[in-house]
RNA sequence: UCCCGAAUAGCUCAGUCGGUUAGAGCAUCUGACUGUUAAUCAGAGGGUCGCUGGUUCGAGCCCAGCUUCGGGAGCCA
């Protein structure tokens, strides 16, 4: 039986058996007590030992981080702390922790235990962490269900370089150092496995449009790789991304998906998820004390995640953005790094202003300047911006980029000419165009970036269990 | 990739102006203790001060390079 389900038993003497990983082990001269986790709940199991009953060999082995069984009564506890404990009949020994176990009962560096990541999973941190990462993924796959969605699997492996998303990595059978060459001394692709050059996907968008233009509404989970040298505290080298896409949604048909399933998924977790997230509130808050006053965040933890939910986003054009940010107070003041004009792309610095200081919630910024963002997005009537809206963040910045597409086919030539793209490489995502096309949007949300906001984890190689980033592929 | 910072015991960290044998808490080990909550108390063991070179009578401390890590920026999700 899992520890969640002998934490909600009510204690009759009953006989239960429980296996986990030892936390602790308190012991004195005749009763010794034991803390044992299962990883199906934050909270511990006590097992009570009396230390005449077991014998003293195998006790010694019950150090933190072994893995142990307990059988006997459970019982109202005699201590305060817990409502009820296991007074131990028979204790096995699965695998012993001799005292080079890394993982003490005490407060460790999240630096530290990414080098152990092998075995940060058995911390209350980490076990919180990956639990609301597995309610969160369940809820995304619940909700698109619920809304008629199909999930449609993207390939991983792709000969499209046209998407314009960040560096790639090749996928390649050849030998490193002895790749065949054509007559002008470049690598010959055709005597590679696939007959071209590939790569691992960096967005499975073009291919979810492809399945969106018959089944109406699909979306995509899975693994998505840029080979760009980031190395901050929001970016992965090998990261997992949802990306809907849907016939007949218009932009603001768009936004408020976007805006539906966030609300929902965290929803999902504050639901679902009660105990983890008061522990990472706590944490949090412990971690803040050493924050000067005015950094600390203004709202806890789960009051955080219960104002996104209760209010609505803030939804404004690029052009008003733009506006507020020329008048704003650190505009004046030349406080900004970079200065703000029409046209630019906005900085981090400024995307903070609007969500942290400004609007202070999440806010839904639309219709950018063509000229910053990719071929495929919609054009608008002004002839200078696009249907594109980015979904901002307090503390993570850009968690949704997305757009409605530009379903009009000679448009779309028009602007892959403009942007130097081969049409040859796209034949197929114009096909759509050609055949039967329909106004379609979608948008993409990177799932550790919502890890993080719902668990309130600064570094998003936290949120991940086997992070890869710039030199980093360990475990 | 750029800017800034850090690297001292298993972990977290202190180490004054460059000066004798590099310290603390926790962890570990030994002992004490009749119900503990990261138990408590007493004692013990534990160090290539990231690496390489330099300055100096003398370097954990100063200088240079390298490595790794962290924070910020860019790229983005």
């Amino acid at each position: 039986m899992q520890i969640k389900e002998i934490l909600q038993l009510k204690p009759e003497n009953q006989t239960i058996t429980a296996k986990g990983w030892v936390r602790t082990k308190r012991g004195q001269a005749n009763i010794a007590f034991v803390n044992i986790n299962d990883g199906s709940t934050i909270k511990n199991i006590q097992a009570v030992v009396d230390v005449n009953n077991i014998d003293e060999e195998t006790l010694k082995k019950v150090t933190t981080g072994a893995c142990i069984g307990v059988t006997g009564a459970l019982t109202p506890s005699a201590g305060a702390g817990q409502d009820s404990e296991i007074v131990v009949e028979s204790l096995i020994i699965y695998g012993v922790a001799d005292e080079t176990y890394p993982i003490q009962p005490k407060k460790h560096s999240l630096e530290f235990l990414r080098e152990k990541a092998h075995l940060r999973f058995r911390t209350n941190t980490f076990g919180a962490v990956f639990r609301v990462r597995h309610a969160l993924a369940f809820a995304v796959h619940k909700f698109y269900n619920e809304q008629g969605f199909f999930y449609l699997n993207t390939p991983i492996i792709t000969a499209s370089d046209a998407e314009g998303a960040g560096e790639m990595f090749r996928v390649s059978t050849f030998e490193a150092n002895k790749a065949p060459k054509d007559e002008n001394g470049n690598v010959d692709f055709t005597q590679d496995f696939f007959g071209r050059e590939t790569s691992l996907t960096v967005s499975g968008q073009l291919e979810g449009e492809l399945g969106a233009m018959a089944l109406s509404k699909i979306y995509t989970f899975g693994p998505t790789f840029r080979a760009e040298n980031s190395n901050t505290t929001r970016h992965l080298a090998e990261f997992w991304m949802i990306e809907p896409e849907m016939a007949f949604f218009e932009l603001e048909d768009n936004m408020k998906l976007a805006e539906d399933f966030v609300k929902y998924v965290i929803g999902y977790a504050l639901e679902n998820c009660k105990d983890d997230l008061e522990f990472l509130q706590n944490r949090l808050l412990d971690e803040e004390k050493s924050k000067p006053q005015n950094e600390r965040s203004e709202l806890s933890l789960i009051d955080k995640l219960n104002f996104v939910i209760n209010n609505d986003f803030e939804k404004l054009t690029y052009t008003e953005a733009v506006d507020i940010l020329i008048k704003s107070k650190p505009a004046q003041k030349k406080q900004f790094q970079y200065e703000v004009s029409w046209g630019i792309d906005l900085q981090s610095e400024h995307e903070r202003y609007l969500v942290e200081k400004h609007f202070k919630k999440p806010v839904i910024l639309i219709n950018y300047p063509k000229a910053i963002k990719a071929f495929y997005m919609k054009q608008n009537e002004d002839g200078k911006t696009v249907r594109a809206m980015d979904v901002l963040f307090p503390g993570i910045g850009e968690i949704i980029g997305g757009s409605q597409r530009e379903d009009n086919y000679d448009k779309l030539m028009d602007r892959i000419h403009e942007v130097g793209i081969d049409p040859e490489n796209l034949w197929w995502y114009l096909e759509t165009r050609k055949f039967g096309s329909a106004p379609h949007s979608g948008f993409g949300l990177g799932f550790e970036r919502l890890v993080q906001f719902v668990t309130g984890m600064g570094n998003i190689r936290d949120v991940i269990p086997f992070p890869r980033t710039p030199k980093n592929a360990e475990f």
